[in-house]
DNA sequence: TTTGATAATGAACGCCCGTTCAGTTAGCGT
DNA sequence: ACGCTAACTGAACGGGCGTTCATTATCAAA
């Protein structure tokens, strides 16, 4: 026993990630045990904490992980200078897109954010409402421009985003329509709704 | 000790049936304890089996209920034989109104379906079908009248839900805006967004 | 081949969990 | 005033929880 033949710190680490990332996301975090999560390792619970410092900040790397992913995606794909309409239409695909990619995890960043501590809570949504400026100045750009008609560009904003991560509450892979489709569907229905 | 003065299953379960969904709704199911909802109520644990099965059955009872009532409250209003459009925005103005009178089971039929069992899960599923049937019968009826235009009503439903659910998680009462006006300006996004 | 760092074990810590039940008290019709 | 029933207590059940830590086996550099 102790320690096994061939473990690493760069396997076992993401893979503890992976596992609680899983788990989090079908059964809940407060559902989800330590030891449960050490089981799908393939480890013993107290191997667990040389990788976090406990349950919690186990959560908190998920969530601050993908929130900057999220960001850091949209900032490298959004067309530089582009007109609002391209720039709103690019917005929609992307979010379509990355969300159905990351389901578990979007899952969790909606889900789990309570068991955060504050200053952990703090720091996700400040990333959610970066992201959700990203958006808004669009909208606000395509508004001063003439191109949309928005009644207001903040509700508007929190509609567009509900809207488009509903998404994920009902996609299944290989169900009536395809991924791009459905991107298609729903950018569609958002250009109509800012009245381009 | 034992019995209390004063003491009545009429107060005391819908007592417990109200702390059960403020400490739901607050902390997560999986993170409340049945002496937690006991100490708010003011009984001991063991009292609640005389109210619940088991803690599973309180939250479907919570559930439940509430589908039940939002259903019900949706056919006692909806204007009988009115115009698809007439009809749509009394749907929209119903369900921010009714979803913010409730936010906090709204919350809960939103976060915790993954706790209850297989066949009780089964049961709210179906309600929420339903309630959303209500909502495509409407897109479809404009669409086949031709005062619609919509590439396809049930992704536009999900996404109708969607947003207007999602007012619940931002709105916050004595804010920018009232319940009327946010209203006011959701209807004016759906009813561009299904191109009305 | 030795040796220090790394990765993991497994037992233990105190604590809380959902649920059951024999016993006790209050309400209330007679 | 009595007796039955409804309401609740408090202790107990077996079990799981997050976390710590002394110990041990493996890895990798010298």
């Amino acid at each position: 026993m102790a320690r096994k033949t061939g473990s690493h710190s760069e396997i076992t680490g993401p893979k503890i990630r992976a596992e609680a990332q899983r788990l989090f996301a079908r059964h809940g975090f407060a559902a989800v045990s330590m030891r449960q999560i050490a089981a799908a390792v393939g480890v013993q619970a107290g191997a667990l904490y040389l990788y976090t410092s406990d349950k919690e900040a186990l959560l908190f790397d998920l969530l601050k992980t993908h929130m900057d992913e999220l960001i850091a995606a949209w900032r490298a794909e959004a067309p530089a200078g582009a007109e609002p309409l391209a720039a709103l239409e690019a917005f929609v695909r992307f979010h379509i897109r990355f969300n159905l990619e990351r389901a578990e995890v979007v899952f969790l960043s909606y889900m789990e954010l309570r068991n955060l501590s504050e200053e952990n809570f703090a720091v996700i949504e400040g990333l959610r409402k970066t992201y959700e400026t990203e958006l808004e100045q669009i909208l606000m750009a395509g508004q001063a421009a003439g191109v949309f008609l928005i009644p207001d560009t903040k509700l508007a904003t929190m509609a567009i985003i509900a809207m488009l991560t509903g998404v994920n509450t009902w996609y299944r892979e290989g169900g009536r329509l395809s991924r791009a489709t459905v991107a298609d569907i729903y950018w569609d229905m958002v250009r109509k709704a800012v009245g381009a």
